[in-house]
RNA sequence: GCGCCAUUAGCUCAGCUGGAUAGAGCAACCGCCUUCUAAGCGGUAGGUCGAAGGUUCGAAUCCUUCAUGGCGUGCCA
């Protein structure tokens, strides 16, 4: 695995190691342990291309002041046959090393030669993660939400099978319990009112299912005429699934007991849900590895098998004819319920059954799941739950996510869940194309929240990121091309560079794979779209200062190269973002 | 009440395992297309890094307290 800065570093910490040996060898230093020091990339190029604090940490046990141990630091190092040209004392003590013209040929010409293999680490070199993210309820569709967590999720599996992880993507179905309880409720109330007489009234005076669906939906899904009770899915898909069960198959459910009822319109209509979930996300560059059924676990006796596991290790008690979990046992604020005293088990149970089946049954390293922060107490009650189960907590990683805001015309879009009315993710891709949106979902750090300029995201400007970052590879491809056609291509020798705008698109260029290790241990998949950015911006400037058409020769092989180097890194960023690289805007 | 997250330029945000004059985009203003894509580039202006203490050679970054906002804190998921 290639990595140029990574590689500088260690050769900073080997020359200063080697240094520092030799000064305590001819008794200049004393010979006492040091703290550890850091090797960083400065802001400021003109501080050198790699900067040490060894001199200002080990000052106060060396007794002297930083300046000095720097300066004896810098006379007793030997460059030779390292990247480094010079090394200077700076500032209040760093030590700031300058690589040579080497370092950045090499760079650029293993870009070109490991194309789209450059960027890629070894970090996670055997270990096996699986990302959960989505996983919206199936009795729906997917509102903003989703759309934040599904770009999330699917660019960080991406960042993470970069960085050498084996990444599995997968959806959980969430095709049990309360929710598909109120689903089954919903339907067969919808059903009832489009086989009443209003319904079949309404139904002759709108033929096409929109009118007909927004006919009974009302002005908030409660209309007069077509009641709702509180605690049902107000959404329209209810009515459409409704209306098409009746049209398949009239009005047979009407005389049924509504427990029958219920499960027929739910096994219509949950399967329905469910392929489109699948299609909807496909459509959103989405593939998963495996959709997970949450039925499964309780028809293969994984639920009960938790509770038992729970009750023998002596970690529940009853009491008001409930199950409860002694979390406090396990650092929680107050025990909960596991199974409600009614007989069946709360949201958690199946939870830790599914959490079990990924962790030891299928013994991934790790589950990372990408939640929304309304979420963010599970997370600690999950933790408590794998303890319990004698499983390591940390095993389970989370990655929260702040709300999204929509932004149209300067005001915030309003959102209700709840009414159905919200945003959904087809209706986001339909008013913003696929690459901004998976691009601005991961503009931001998760953890904060994120403001979504629909305005902006639709705009081709250079206002747009986005576009910035997508124009910047069209003008690469189309020197290129223009060049060929002038019989200039770069053929993987020698390059050298002298321009101020070619070293820094040079260094950008060599901090991908450190870029990649540093956000897949953060997990942190907008490091992605700010790299793109910051290596656009670098070649837009390489590009207005250095002219490739009318360079003498070798500097414009040089040049070409660069570019070809320049072009690769930002595909492969884009790929990752999975979105497009056009040749030609 | 307790817990988690946030608070940095007019706006949206980077920077946070302590380091050199606190960065970028947008908005504002001034420039650069007979020259490889101006969907670009350069420049000007804009800051008590929410507040107050503390730790230290050094704090936007770490600790404490407080303020403001969001979200949790169900026999809902």
């Amino acid at each position: 695995m290639y990595n140029a800065v990574n590689e500088a570093k260690n050769q900073v910490s080997e020359v200063i190691m080697e240094a520092l040996g030799r000064l305590t060898g001819s008794g200049k230093i004393p010979a006492e342990p040091l703290p550890p020091f850091q090797v960083t990339i400065p802001a400021d190029s003109s501080h050198g291309d790699f900067s040490a604090n060894v001199a200002l940490v080990s000052a106060k046990t060396l007794k002297s002041n930083p300046r000095a141990v720097a300066q004896m630091i810098a006379e007793a190092a030997e460059l030779a046959g390292t990247a480094f040209d010079k090394v200077e004392v700076a500032g209040p003590g760093f030590l700031n090393f300058f690589v040579g013209n080497v370092w950045f040929a090499d760079v650029v010409r293993n870009a070109v030669k490991l194309g789209r293999d450059y960027g890629k680490t070894d970090l996670g070199k055997g270990k096996r993660m699986l990302v959960e993210f989505v996983s919206a309820n199936p009795t729906g569709p997917m509102h903003i939400g989703n759309a934040r967590g599904g770009a999330i999720g699917d660019c960080l599996s991406s960042l993470l099978a970069e960085a050498g992880y084996e990444v599995s993507r997968e959806f959980y179905i969430n095709d049990a319990g309360n929710q598909v309880e109120k689903f089954g409720k919903s339907l067969s109330l919808r059903y009832m009112q489009v086989c009443g007489e209003a319904g079949q009234r309404v139904a002759a005076e709108n033929k096409d299912i929109d009118s007909f669906t927004k006919a009974i939906y009302g002005e908030d899904g409660n209309s007069p005429e077509f009641p709702m009770p509180e605690d049902v899915y107000l959404g329209q898909d209810i009515i459409e699934h409704a209306k098409n069960y009746f049209d398949l198959n009239g009005d047979k459910l009407a005389a049924v007991s509504e427990e029958e009822r219920r499960k027929a319109l739910t096994e219509y209509a949950l399967p329905l849900n469910i392929e489109r979930l699948e299609q909807d996300l496909l459509k959103y560059r989405i593939k998963y590895d495996n959709w997970f059924k949450e039925s499964s676990l309780h028809q293969s006796g994984a639920v009960a098998e938790v509770i038992e596991k729970l009750k023998a290790g002596g970690h529940t008690y009853e009491q008001d004819g409930a199950l409860w979990l002694r979390a406090t046992d396990f650092g929680g604020d107050k025990d909960f319920v596991l199974v409600r005293s009614n007989g069946f088990p709360t949201y958690i149970v199946p939870d830790i059954a599914y959490h079990y089946n990924k962790l030891i049954t299928r013994g991934y390293d790790k589950a990372i799941n990408v939640l929304g922060a309304d979420h963010h107490g599970y997370v600690q009650r999950m933790r408590i739950c794998l303890s319990a189960m004698g499983i390591d907590d940390s095993r389970l990683d989370v990655v929260i996510m702040q709300m999204v805001m929509l932004v149209r015309g300067g005001e915030a879009v309003k959102l209700s869940k709840r009414s159905g009315k919200a945003i959904t993710l087809t209706t986001l891709l339909d008013e913003v194309p696929l690459d901004a949106a998976r691009f601005f979902f991961n503009l931001r750090n998760s953890d904060t929240h994120l403001e979504f300029d629909l305005d902006l995201a639709v705009e081709e400007s250079s206002k747009n990121p986005v576009y910035y970052v997508q124009y910047a590879h069209a003008r690469i491809c189309r020197v290129i091309e223009k060049m060929s056609e002038d019989g200039a291509v770069y053929g993987g020798g020698e390059v050298s560079y002298t321009e101020p705008a070619e070293f820094a698109l040079v260094r950008k260029i060599a901090e991908m794979p450190e870029m990649i290790n540093d956000a897949a241990k953060e997990y942190n998949p907008s490091a992605l779209t700010r790299y793109a950015f910051e290596l656009a911006q670098s070649y837009h400037k390489f590009y207005d200062s250095c002219s490739i058409k009318d360079a003498e020769q070798p500097v414009k092989l040089s040049r070409l190269a660069l570019c070809e180097a320049a072009r690769t890194v930002l595909r492969n960023v884009l790929a990752l973002l999975k979105v497009d690289a056009p040749e030609k805007m």
